[in-house]
RNA sequence: GGGGUUGUAGGGUAGUCUGGUCCAUCCUACGGCGUUCGGGACGCCGUGACCUGAGUUCAAAUCUCAGCAACCCCA
């Protein structure tokens, strides 16, 4: 027995010397210890699917979504409508009732009095900004309507729910809604939708697949929906962005109607279009490693920090730091001057974990060359460059991080894309990453292609990626058209 | 929707099968003091846990049931 016991705890030694990470390959179980560790959320919270925001992973999302902000600001308004809807306006859209009945929260008291018309908690707001959006189109001059809001929902998720991925409480809904006259001008802001998407996730270095999503897995009470895609590292594709045209199927259920230039009152056609923190999920999933988190430096909360390199006691290095510290924060970048007592070794690892772009270093050889060490958290490259000019090399080295870091995730992205000619093939490579095959794009056909391989078509992808040559594998006919399908979150 | 596994300090674990040896093991983290500092330092001192509720029993971390929560597999 004593024996056994000393044995074990031998072998264990090397291994686990520090709490240390899972490896990335191990994405679920990296994914949830990253959250923790790296400070993004607490997910002990003891209601299932609710999660906690840590400050410093809160600090990354508010950076994320200034971004969104930025983009949308310059032809949207930003608004707030009500968490409750009354049942009454939530039951008025047949469709999109039937595609959330199964997950609402209700609130059915108020004290002890049993309420007369129940409340939803929004699963999301159509149905509480519609009616409101009835009182305010009156005339085609009120044209067009571009409204957003970033709010919590409400989602009675019955699924396996995942810190950011899949909540009962999604914490960061970004959803837009706009109004317009006619059809295509809809169409055309659905458009515009997806552009500032794909531009927003350029900016988060995260590379997207945009396709038009089958119309049986369309959002409930829409035209059609366009949907952007990334690829996880488990080869699952996390569904990060969506834009739906709604016709005029809302405005005719909520009323909302305009006169138009003869006079005539006509119905109003909308849009909406959501992000939620599953921007996030996406941001740390493909941009992190087995040291933790890494991050583009314009949502990193902590963009450089210096690290002191002290033999004894040395006033010299420790105020050639603050020096830097301060020259750097003067320029607006986000520095963190780590003059705690540990060793080096250590607050590397802290730092890397927490995502930190750039490392600066200084210590006594540096100052007997006026020089500094600048390492990338996300290449682990290392360079010494003169001090006078330290805030313009580490300028230099942000925007080159943040391209690196896309065109790693993007060859990644095209490296799991494989083309396939029979579902048998579809079958193999999914494991692997994403299929693209032909399909004629009728209904059945698609259906029973998602049946035989067990996996969801996402649709056929906006440029190059949607076209091509072959033929439909259920019905044979031709086509130039290619879908994708893979195993989705 | 169906099936399975699990719940012990802030995190990870031993102990659970076979109830008593356990005011619960080890690693890590955290606090204090000192020596240290170019990739996870060391010494000394200290803090901190049996998911919740009911039951069985002389005795429950350990057995039973329920709840809550987490994870895995299948549709």
């Amino acid at each position: 027995m004593t024996l056994m016991a000393e044995k074990r705890t031998e072998e264990k030694q090397p291994e686990e010397k520090k709490a240390v990470l899972p490896p990335k390959s191990d994405f679920s179980e990296w994914y949830n210890e990253l959250l923790m560790m790296g400070e993004i959320m607490d997910v002990r919270y003891p209601v299932k699917g609710l999660y906690v925001w840590f400050p410093f992973g809160f600090e990354v999302r508010n950076r994320t979504y200034a971004i969104i902000r930025e983009l949308l600001d310059k032809d949207h308004k930003e608004a707030l409508f009500p968490l409750l809807i009354p049942e009454t306006e939530f039951m008025k859209e047949a469709e999109h009732i039937k595609g959330f009945e199964n997950e609402v929260y209700w609130v059915t008291r108020g004290g002890k009095n049993e309420l007369d018309v129940k409340l939803a908690l929004r699963p999301t707001s159509e149905t509480a900004i519609y009616p409101m959006y009835k009182i305010w189109v009156r005339s085609h001059a009120d044209l067009p309507i571009k409204i957003y809001q970033i709010v919590n929902t409400f989602r009675y998720e019955t699924k396996h729910t995942r810190p950011l991925i899949r909540l009962r409480e999604i914490t960061s809904f970004k959803e837009a809604h706009t109004v317009h006259a006619t059809w295509d001008e809809a169409a055309e802001q659905v458009k515009e939708a997806v552009r500032i998407y794909q531009e927003f996730y350029r900016r988060l270095a995260i590379p997207t697949i945009v396709s038009k999503r089958p119309d049986w897995d369309k959002f409930p009470g829409a035209d059609y929906t366009m949907a952007v895609d990334t690829l996880m590292p488990d080869n699952k594709t996390l569904q990060i962005g969506t834009a739906h045209h709604l016709g005029s199927n809302f405005a005719k259920t909520f009323d909302i109607k305009y006169e138009d230039l003869n006079g005539e009152q006509q119905y109003a056609h909308q849009t909406c279009y959501g992000i939620s923190e599953r921007s996030i999920a996406a941001l740390i999933s493909v941009h992190g490693d087995n040291k933790g988190l890494v991050f583009p430096p314009e949502v990193a909360p902590i963009q450089v920090v210096i690290i002191p390199i002290l033999f004894g006691k040395s006033v010299e290095i420790t105020g050639a730091c603050r020096a830097v510290a301060e020259r750097l924060k003067a320029e607006g970048i986000r520095t963190v001057l780590d003059e705690s007592d540990e060793r080096p070794g250590a607050k590397y690892y802290k730092w890397e974990m927490k995502g930190v772009p750039l490392r600066v270093e200084i210590g006594p050889r540096d100052l007997k060359n006026n020089a500094a060490m600048v390492v990338r958290r996300d290449s682990g490259a290392k360079e010494t460059v003169p001090v006078d000019n330290i805030t313009e090399e580490i300028k230099i080295r942000f925007e080159s991080i943040r391209k690196s870091l896309f065109e790693k995730a993007e060859s990644s992205l095209k490296e799991r894309i494989f083309d396939c000619k029979t579902l048998e093939e579809v079958k193999d490579k999914l494991s692997g990453g994403i299929a693209r095959i032909p399909w004629c794009g009728e209904r059945e056909c698609g259906l029973a292609m998602e049946n035989e391989v067990g996996a969801g078509i996402l649709g056929v992808p906006e440029g190059g990626l949607g076209r091509g040559a072959g033929s439909c594998p259920v019905c044979r006919k031709n086509t130039g058209s290619m879908a994708i399908m893979a195993k989705t979150y």
